[in-house]
DNA sequence: ACCTCTTCGTGAGGTAACCTCAGCATTGTC
DNA sequence: GACAATGCTGAGGTTACCTCACGAAGAGGT
């Protein structure tokens, strides 16, 4: 919309003043591509794929907790809940919950309160593995980010969020 | 491996004086993920997958740039050089190429110096709609970072491309 | 020229992760 | 109690990857 300078084309070089938000848009796409591949090799000794991965963040009440809606998820978690936080067909996150129990990270159980319904919890090696991904991703995240001082990080927090809305 | 703090268990907030690491990758995340929707949305009418669109702009000898060999990629590139610009095996890069000569948008040729080898090559629509996306992106990126004014934009940037490496 | 050894693209067939639709058990409503 | 709505899962389909095998063609040794 905004007619601004949307020029794609900056064909020559980043010598002009007026910053091409291409070229912001890609170092952002670079950053963000190497803190991924970072946080991939820390959980691939588990060999959970990236929604087995989420799961086990959601279902420990990781970060998805701005969300923060009844006193839920503390302790276990429905099949449609999970889906929604993942964002699939309740089908698929029935898959995805029986990858977690084939592995032994996760386990059903019956909701008290409503039968029909199946609460999907973390076992004791669930939760290890979630501490461990967790920490290996910070690991990864503090050594990216080590490249900034201090100041500069107070400063690209500030304006990512800006950016995240 | 640098043992610093890496606990990510910030169970408060950012009142704290040490910027948590965890944090800013959320906040990076997250505005990658803004600009990538925007991008995603932009070619969403051409009924591209991503791949699709990715090799559109290989083979339009976009920003895959930097790796350039000889003089090649101009004007039309071997199935095996796109794979290996995709990151994909040679027998999936020939199902895109398939997908894209379906729409129109590329075409294959024969290689007059080898004559195992094909070359695909864009076609008039190809380049009308990698123009087409080039511009949307570039939309996207430019509404997404219209947020930060020049100062911020050019500090974003360089301290970005200090993480990208 | 011939015979190999490699390389190029693709047919065949497999796998993983999604999806929609149908079906069963259960719940809530009248 | 009858009935629609809800929660999960079996069945089957799609998509985007993969590996393996093959025919066509170039490269090199003898």
């Amino acid at each position: 919309m905004t007619p601004s300078d949307a020029s794609g084309r900056t064909t020559g070089s980043p010598t002009g003043s007026s910053m091409g938000s291409t070229e912001l848009a890609d170092a952002l796409m670079r950053a963000a591509r190497g803190l991924r591949r970072g946080w991939h090799a820390g959980l691939e000794p588990s060999g959970l794929s990236p929604h087995q991965a989420r799961a086990l963040h959601v279902l420990g009440g990781g970060r998805g907790r701005h969300s923060a809606r009844s006193g839920d998820a503390a302790d276990g978690m429905r099949i449609s809940e999970l889906a929604a936080a993942l964002r699939i067909a309740p089908r698929s996150a029935t898959e995805v919950v029986d990858g977690l129990a084939e592995k032994g990270l996760a386990e059903r159980g019956p909701d008290l309160a409503d039968r029909r319904a199946v609460v999907v919890r973390l076992t004791d090696a669930g939760t290890a593995t979630l501490a461990h991904a967790d920490r290996a991703r910070a690991e990864a995240a503090a050594e990216l980010f080590g490249r900034l001082d201090e100041t500069e990080r107070a400063d690209l927090t500030r304006m990512l969020r800006r950016l995240a809305d």
